[in-house]
This record gives structure tokens, sequence and C-alpha cells, in this order.
DNA sequence: CCCGGCGGAGAACGTTCGTTCTCGGTGATG
DNA sequence: CATCACCGAGAACGAACGTTCTCCGCCGGG
């Protein structure tokens, strides 16, 4: 329990420089500091920067998918689940320290150059789209929709990024609710 | 305008390098080679690395700008100006080098400590979200569209660089019809 | 009490980077 | 021809980084 202590503390506090900074503005010595731990034990644990880093993009993945389940807990409907997702982003975007998406901030960084962290990226858009596609087909929209749907929640995390607005989520979730209602109409019209 | 021709290699050189691999990752001494100028050259033109970095994105600005005009020449319809954002889109993710927008990528990497970036990323997505807010109230639908559309176009962006697909364009493309012809239903039903 | 291994603090090492300096050459001006 | 400002090539420098090593204190087993 107290290596996995040490383990998560490492990964948790990488996390939070990483995401607050960027990958490379953030030395080791930074993470051993807010870790409170060894250069040493952090060596033990990972075997290179690299390694931390994606290890703290699997956290990030693991937070993201459970913060989106726990937003449509109670929610029965598809359309409701689909539309909690800019309801979830947008109770992220309010927070203090919102700095975009981790993992578009990472690839944007070493996307390029590290196949490795580049995978772990399209890993964790991949699963959020498979979780959409789920949701599109439950209700009988078009697969189409999908894409769309996945579009509009990436696009509000770089808008709401940038610009510093928030409602981009808003924004966004005004726009599934037309193009779900607008793809179940047509489905309607054919069955 | 040798002096000026020596400064625009530069940028090029420097935006081709950045771009492509991330400004952290390119050294000035890369950028001198691919250049073929000598760094006393560079920093006499730039006082700083991030000045040249600066001038790439303003440089990325113009490029980006002209391409979105010339996308639309002979277009006179509003609505067909809207959709031909995506299309242009679309022509530039299937470049063989698209890494995705080189402003998110620059914003990812320096926004969170460099005020100077962190602005000329935002004056870029304000422009661009004048440009489409504009065509909207040409339509004469309710301004809303407007962050919607644009909203749109940055997950295209990113979705195409992180997935690799670039038919995101497309995607996008089919729900900005969606929602401008139900903005413009809206607007009839009211007057 | 003694000993051996383990862990932490931090120095050290090699590399890379942004930036500046040195040096030798070149071309215009008198 | 002499002078002088300017230029490019590349060395140099100080800082920061990722990674490893050294040293010392601690703790359990004899």
């Amino acid at each position: 329990m107290t290596e996995k202590g040490v383990r998560a503390r490492i990964v948790e506090a990488a996390d939070r420089l990483f995401y607050g900074h960027g990958i490379g503005r953030v030395g080791m010595d930074a993470v051993r500091d807010e870790a409170g731990a060894s250069l040493k034990a952090i060596y033990r644990e990972f075997s290179s920067k690299e390694d931390l880093v994606l290890a703290v993009l699997e956290h990030r993945h693991q937070l993201w998918t459970a913060g989106l389940e726990s937003a449509m807990v109670g929610l029965t409907e598809p359309r409701e689940r689909l539309l909690a997702v800019y309801d979830y982003l947008a109770s992220w975007f309010d927070e203090a320290d919102f700095r975009g998406c981790g993992f578009i901030n990472a690839f944007a960084e070493l996307g390029a150059d590290s196949p490795r962290i580049a995978a772990a990226v399209r890993d964790h858009k991949a699963s959020f789209q498979r979780y959409v596609d789920a949701q599109v087909v439950e209700i009988g929209a078009a697969p189409s929709l999908g894409p769309q749907l996945a579009i509009l929640a990436e696009g509000a995390q770089t808008s709401a990024a940038i610009a510093g607005a928030p409602d981009a989520a808003m924004s966004a979730r005004a726009a599934a609710e037309v193009l779900i209602d607008a793809a179940m109409a047509g489905q309607a019209d054919r069955g």
C-alpha cells in the first residue's frame, strides 16, 4: 500500500504540474518537490519521464471516465445521457485551473515525436467516441451523428481554453440538441 | 528587399520546424540550418525566440486568412460562404504534413506561461469568430449560431489531428448545415 | 551492540538550449 | 590602397534538463 501510495502521489503531483505549465516546462526536480518524494523513488516507479507522462495520461483518463459516468447517474434516456456530456464539460470549464484538455495539450507538445504518447491520446479520444456512438445507436439515430457530437465536445474544450469562455459548453450543448433532434426526426421519417 | 527576404526566409523555416515538431523541441540552431541564415542574422531580426514565435504565428494568421478568403471567391450567398469554411478545412486536413492547428498547439505548449503568445492565439481565434459572426448576421440567423459554427471548426481540427481522420471536416460541414438550416427556420418562424 | 541493505537528499554528469562573443573575411568609401 | 563597418561561421557561456551516482542515516536480524 505504501508503494502504491508513493506512486499515486507522484502521478498526481506530475499531473498538476504538467497540466498547469505544459510537460516540457516542468522538470523532474519540480515533480520531486511537488510530490515530496525523491528522484530515486520516482525513477524506481517510472523508468523515464516519458513513462511518467504515460502514467499521468492514464490517470487523467480514469478521472475523465469516472467524471463522465458520475455526471449521468440517474439519467436513463440516451438523449439525456448524451446532453449530460456537455453539462459535464460546463462544470469542468468552470474550475479555476481549467487549461484545456490535457490530452490535446500533450498531443500538441509531444505527439509529433513520441508515438507512445500519440497513441495514448488517440486511445482516450477513441474511448470517448465509442461512448458517444453507443448512445447514438441506442436512440436509433444515424451513426454519422456520433462524430458530430464528439467534434462539438472537442471544439468546446479548445474554445473554452483559448477564449477563456466556459459558456462554450452551453453553446455546444444547444447545438447538440439541434443535431440530435434533427437526426431523430430523420430516422422517424424512414422508420 | 534583401532584408525582408531574410526575415521571411527565417519565419517560414521556423514555421515549418515549429509546426512539424513543436516549438520547444526545435532549437535556434535548427532554425538557422533550415533558414540558411546565421544566428546573428536571426537575432538581428528577432530579439528572442519568443519574438520569433510571435512572428511565426502572425505569418500563419496571414496564410490562414488568405486561404479562407480564396476558398470563397465566387460564393455570394452567406450560407455557402459559411459552409466553405469546412471545405477549406477539408483541403487543409488532406495535406501530408497536417498536424493540427498551429495556434492550438502553440497555446497548449506555451500559453500557460507566455501571455504574449496566449494573446496572439486568442486574437487569431477571435478574428475567425468575427468572420463567422458576420456571415451569421448576414443570413439573419440568431447570433448564438456563430459560436456553434466556430466550435464545430475547432473540434474538426483537433479531431482530424489526433485521430488522423480528415473526414472530420465533412462531419463538421454536415452538422453546420443542420444548425444553419435550423437557425434560419427559427428566424423565419418569428419574422 | 553490530551489520548490511535500503531509502532519501542532493551532488554530479552529459546534453541541449537560448543567447552572446570572437574572429576572419569582404565590400564600400575616402 | 587604407580604413572601417558589417557579416557569417562557429565557439563559448550559463542555465536547465533528464538521468545517475555518492554519501549518509536508519532499521531489522544476528
